[in-house]
DNA sequence: CATGAATGAGTTTTCATTCAT
DNA sequence: GATGAATGAAAACTCATTCAT
């Protein structure tokens, strides 16, 4: 493996220790010490990896998008190999948004934080923005499979996404045992399809 | 006016400080004196009203919470005295909670940062746990109007207090315009009302 | 009771309630609003009775000894009344100190506290030299009796108020159980008597 | 010379700037800022050495006993190369602690600040009152060499302590000329290796 | 006299960042 | 590329003191 290789190993090294770091304090309370130490690496070399612990934090988020993105698509690229009808796709989707998003409470923290951020901090929000395109068109256009009027799909499709980053969120904050959400997730999944 | 009044105008005076600086700063960056620079106070005082910054945001959280219920409380008692029918009345909660609420990007954003705190911060969950179990027997009992099975009204509630909340993200991080957010909450609020 | 009286009286409550804090804290860590506190008075009442918090000090430490005086004065009152000889006196001498001074550790606690402002308090050092200066001279006046040489009266009485200081330090810092410092006192009582 | 020395020499250099601060001002009115310029470092650098105020003051508190027992070995050392009888040593403990301790001006004045630090302060007085009972063994042993009862022995090296401490005392609070105070231990000395 | 709100200087502490080794 | 000592700005917090009521 050559120098670069090295290189971008322990910038990954770091990204991650941040992630790790994000379970436990907001980015703001997470000091360079914090994460140096999760990533096991002295912490004067953060600024040479990264110039500023902001720089550090707007690599983080391309890091978690392009992650979420990834793990994302090689799912897709899975039950694509299956060649699945239109319903059965839908079906698959949900599920899979569910299990492996949505009620991922570690991954929900996660995109509280960056929400957050994101709101105070306009480049991040430029960054959060584009990946919530690029993840309502994939939406919309699965939608448009299913319904006629483009308009009707790209609203349903926003509509799906800030539902179930609504109940993201409530995995996070609120007790997902006593709200049940799985179910309300089933159900809604159920309702979404029949409604189509 | 006693004493007391002029302390209580004072607290009140500086959580809207508060919650000016929260337009601009998370919680974190914005410091002791910011908020006492925004309440046009000395900010030695902020120590003599709060025993800390945390204190602060204890009582914020509170604060918000209130005023949130008490506005909606407001309108609803208004509307109350229309005698609204069910299909009227749930007609009318959504519109409201559109306009008033959920498009309402200063309110959400004061929101967006409450989930970030939250999420972190267990005392202020817990308050954040109760507001929303609260707005979601809410919900549910206007749906148990038009809705036999309660089990289903509460899954429908908990699933449109998800939609609303996620459209309030999206009217803080992403563009409303662009999105129509406006627009895919009305269609949103169409099927439902059919649904039901 | 004149106006003079009830301020006269109030003074005394807030040089109490110094003394009841010190018990817990230095003067340095007790503040304006704990001693108001102890004195049930309002903590800008203080500013209206002293000048400053170094005033009050000032007034402690002129208190504090003026107490000790009269109490040791008082008992030496009664004490002169059954006309003791020389050797009766010594013994009692010894034993009241002991006694009401030297062990009372609310006392010594109050002692040490005012040694280590003095040494750095050259106001406070004048009062506290002026005071032992007294001390010493009644010791060494009541070793006169005894002793021939005015010069080892002196020398001798210097080292017993040095010995007594010393065990009312330890009654502070060290374990009185343990030392068994009623014993080593007693035993020292009766060694200078012997001595003389 | 390795970093750890570095660390270690640095720390000894905080450790005498506080030391020479606590000639003119109490523990609690010498800032860390005063620590920091007396030990010409960068006051944020003693937050890097020790955690907080406090633990500049335990560390200090080891340091000051540490090396006080030091000198006192070195002393010794020395003394017992010459192989003295019992009487010999006796006198020149006496002599030795007069000259280097009790008189030393500059050691009293920290020992009085240390002693109303322990009044206070639980864990440095259990710092103390270790450092106390070794250094009355030290003297109880002295003096069982030539007292028969090991309780006498107890008890006399426990008022001989005592009468020092007291002595350092007035060497810090009193007039030493004015008192004669090297006089005083002169004669004392004397008087106690007649009695024995 | 009494009250308690208000002020502002000063303190400890944290921490991103730099830089010599 | 590492390391960790050093820097200094900024934060939260305390508190003696003042003063209008």
């Amino acid at each position: 493996m050559g120098r670069k290789n090295v290189q971008e190993e322990k910038r990954i090294r770091i990204m991650e220790a941040l992630n790790l770091c994000l379970q436990e304090k907001s980015f703001d309370q997470t000091s360079i010490k914090d994460i140096a130490r999760a990533a096991e690496v002295n912490h004067g070399l953060l600024h040479y990896y990264f110039k500023s612990k902001e720089d550090i934090l707007i690599n983080y988020i391309d890091f978690v998008i392009l992650h979420y993105k990834a793990t994302f698509e090689t799912l897709l690229a899975e039950k694509a190999a299956e060649d699945p009808d239109e319903k059965h796709l839908l079906e698959w989707f949900f599920q899979t948004m569910n299990e492996r998003i949505t009620l991922n409470r570690r991954l929900s923290k996660v995109f509280v934080e960056i929400w957050e951020i994101a709101s105070y901090n306009p480049d991040v929000r430029e960054k959060v923005r584009l990946a919530y395109r690029e993840w309502m068109a994939w939406v919309t256009g699965l939608l448009n499979r299913v319904v006629r009027d483009p308009a009707v799909a790209r609203r349903i499709g926003t509509a799906v996404v800030a539902f179930l980053e609504g109940m993201s969120l409530f995995t996070v904050i609120l007790d997902p045992e006593e709200l049940a959400l799985d179910e309300v997730l089933a159900d809604f999944q159920k309702r979404i399809i029949q409604m189509l």
